[in-house]
DNA sequence: TACCTCCACGTTTTT
DNA sequence: CGTGGAGGTA
């Protein structure tokens, strides 16, 4: 059977387009990754080219993987030799390759967000900044975004004292990796860029091998990405790119969906295909969809359709409190299992986390298992980074992150004097810590503490020299008394099982990447494969694996909109449909924020495939505190014919005039404003901000305040002495 | 060193 | 409301 049977128009064109590059406007289940994969079969079927000219870029491992099966099960060829990986996995892999010539150890250790903020923070303290001034995490914020935008700490521009502080912590930032031998992830992207611009030799090479570059979820690309790309497929390869500027809902972490439009014109692409037939969802789904996104003004624009019918409408449940629409659903889930739809094949999806609580307590209540997405994952966990540490010392001793977090742990008496000694001698002759310990051994109790755990390291090293990984790991975990330590403590039970399950995970792990390519100065080619331990620590930080375990078991899927995206169910809820939750208020005034919103609110619509429920609350407990919420714009932007509302709750009038039936007014307390007769929850009429709900009040008589929740303003203080309201 | 209390904070997240 | 970090005390 040809791998070609069963495409549409579109996916055929763009399967079988002639070697040039393309972009690809593949709208929400339009068979996109079908059409990515089926490309690459195509490609080397016709013999066109053979799977070593191949590069495929994912943004996640789980993503790259479904492609490499997909791959397979159509060729019945062996795709090690292919290309296929993250961004960041690509590049680790060029790193290792050739980490001399980029400046690196051979051994340079992997820093995940967490690692890399407590090197900035450790930073930060022997450079006396001011972390209340210059908290931690801006100044992470501040050193990724330049890196993603291609700039050394030399070439940023710092306006004002603020900028120019957190520049100086930048630059002390990435003395401390090279000193270290520690690479951060974006710090992956930055080195491979520069080493490519730099060593023609190089790039002649990957030019020469890589013809064909195709990338997955191209509208998530930073600029940092893109240009990676650019210098990658050089003046002769091409570009395949498959993207959706609709479901651009990653611009807060530095995505850029302009990335289309630059490549169009620096690629000379004549012809955008778009991929609008639609095999997921049924029609009403789609035309809410369709209708939603219509609202947002830059868009490259795009229609889907199917060739299925309308199916049902969308079910609008408008609950009194937060609890009322948790247990809502909890019915709505309990019938639908009933009717014979599996739990897994439902989804419950909310804009952010902190609204799975009250959700997760209705399930809990009612007995219904369930699994919530986000969280600690496997090598995130402490008593995994524990151990991967010391693991990372025998292979890495340089890198200090390692070395602080185990060098007491499990405690030997290393207090925290003799460690501020011991980085003070580091930081004044510039070595690691690990070299201040060799160098002088501080005599008395602590120095002999000290030596002993440089034993203990040393021990290990030469115990693993020759063996296999799995027996690596287990020695390591074995002899670093993380597992006598955790049998002492009361909840230690779960995390020594990790840490069998880290030995597991280690056999598990064969180097997947295979032999590298090396070239040496006088351009040979040899090939090398990666020592295995490094290998599976690069694993670990590019990989941290699984969220949590059962996925197995039938349960209903719990999780933020942005985690449902490239996922497809039976059912889908969307919670917390709400001005201020969702669309979120604090995006509400950023630049672009109402549209990614709205293009979060298509992902999230376009999930479902058969029936889709879009719930909301008139009053909700956040923060402490209960919040009067009026009902989300999202609903106005959907056609009424669509809708299908589930209950006539009593709602007041602002509510009412959106469609919903008048009623008396929600119970709420009066103001405490003597006469003023204001309620909270009362709906209200601004003469400039508009319609809006109250949500708070404080102060009396002349000292009244009441805060009203706007539709289009958003949350505003206004005092009743002055702000001329009128009830609605 | 370990535990406890207090305080601040609270969008989305992969690598 | 609930959590996580920091700082203080036994």
């Amino acid at each position: 059977m040809s791998i070609l049977e069963g495409l549409n128009p579109q996916q055929l064109e763009a399967v079988t387009l002639p070697h040039q590059s393309a972009l690809i406007l593949a709208g929400a289940g339009s068979g996109k990754t079908r059409v990515l994969t089926t490309r690459i079969a195509w490609l080397i079927q016709t013999g066109q080219i053979g799977p070593l000219s191949v590069m495929a870029v994912t943004f996640t491992n789980k993503a790259a993987r479904e492609m490499l099966t997909r791959i397979s099960a159509m060729l019945p060829i062996n795709t090690r030799g292919m290309w296929v990986g993250t961004f960041h996995g690509l590049c680790n892999r060029i790193l290792r390759a050739h980490y001399r010539d980029a400046g690196l150890p051979q051994t340079f250790q992997i820093l995940d967000s967490a690692d890399q903020l407590a090197v900035i923070k450790r930073v930060m303290k022997a450079m006396n900044v001011d972390d209340e001034k210059y908290p931690p995490r801006q100044a992470q914020n501040f050193i990724n975004s330049a890196k993603e935008q291609g700039l050394r700490a030399a070439q940023v521009d710092a306006p004002d004292d603020f900028s120019r502080r957190l520049l100086t912590v930048y630059e002390a930032f990435e003395a401390q990796c090279n000193r270290e031998g520690v690479v951060d992830f974006a710090e992956l992207l930055l080195r491979c860029y520069e080493l490519l611009g730099r060593n023609e030799l190089l790039r002649d090479h990957y030019r020469g091998r890589f013809r064909h570059i195709l990338v997955d979820e191209f509208q998530d690309t930073n600029r940092l990405q893109y240009h990676w790309l650019k210098l990658l497929a050089g003046p002769n390869n091409t570009i395949f790119a498959v993207g959706d500027d609709d479901q651009s809902i990653y611009a807060f972490r530095g995505a850029h969906a302009g990335n289309m439009l630059d490549l169009e014109r620096d690629f000379g692409i004549e012809k955008v295909i778009k991929l609008e037939q639609n095999y997921r969802s049924h029609g009403n789904i789609l035309d809410a969809a369709n209708a939603l996104i219509r609202h947002n003004r830059t868009r490259l624009g795009k229609n889907l359709w199917t060739s299925e019918g309308g199916g049902e409408p969308l079910r609008v449940y408008q609950a009194m409190t937060d609890i009322e629409e948790a247990a809502y659903i909890v019915d709505e889930v309990r019938q639908l299992h009933n009717e014979g739809v599996a739990l897994s094949d439902m989804a419950l999806l909310y804009r952010s986390n902190a609204q799975s609580r009250v959700l997760e307590h209705a399930l809990f209540s009612a007995g219904i298992s369930y699994r919530v997405y986000g969280g600690l994952r496997f090598f995130e966990r402490q008593e995994i980074k524990h151990a991967l540490a010391y693991l990372r010392l025998t292979a890495n001793p340089d890198d200090d992150g390692a070395f602080l977090r185990v060098v007491n742990f499990p405690t030997r008496g290393i207090g925290n004097r003799s460690l501020e000694q011991l980085q003070e001698a580091a930081a004044g002759r510039g070595i690691s810590l690990w070299q201040a310990a060799c160098a002088n051994t501080p005599s008395g109790k602590a120095g002999a503490s000290i030596t002993a755990f440089i034993q203990l390291i040393e021990a290990m090293r030469k115990a693993c020299e020759n063996l296999p990984l799995p027996e690596i790991v287990d020695h390591v975990v074995a002899t670093s008394g993380l597992i006598a330590h955790y049998q002492t403590e009361k909840e230690g039970a779960d995390r020594i099982e990790n840490l069998n399950e880290l030995t597991n995970a280690a056999a598990a792990f064969v180097g997947q990447d295979g032999p590298i390519t090396l070239i040496s100065a006088e351009g040979e080619i040899r090939s090398e494969g990666l020592d295995p331990l490094n290998a599976f620590l690069a694993h670990a930080a590019l990989e941290a694996g699984e969220h949590q375990a059962g996925e197995g078991a039938d349960a209903l899927q719990l999780m933020t909109v942005h985690s449902a995206k490239g996922l497809e169910f039976h059912t889908v809820f969307i919670s917390g449909l709400e001005e201020g939750l969702f669309p979120h208020e604090n995006s509400v005034s950023e630049q672009d924020g109402p549209e990614e919103e709205r293009r979060l609110m298509y992902v999230a619509l376009t999930r479902a495939r058969r029936r889709l429920y879009l719930t909301h609350a008139q009053t909700r407990m956040l923060h402490g505190q209960t919040r009067y919420n009026v009902p989300s714009r999202f609903f106005d932007e959907i056609p009424d014919e669509l809708l299908k509302r589930i209950n006539t709750t009593k709602f007041s009038g602002f509510v009412a005039a959106k469609g919903y039936e008048a009623g008396s007014k929600a119970r709420a307390p009066m103001v405490e404003t003597g006469a003023s007769g204001w309620r909270i929850g009362q709906s209200v009429v601004h003469p400039k901000f508009g319609a809006g709900v109250i949500v708070n009040a404080e102060g009396r008589g002349s000292d009244a305040r009441v805060q009203v929740n706007f539709r289009d303003a958003g949350l505003k203080w206004l005092a009743l002495d002055y702000a001329k309201l009128v009830a609605a």
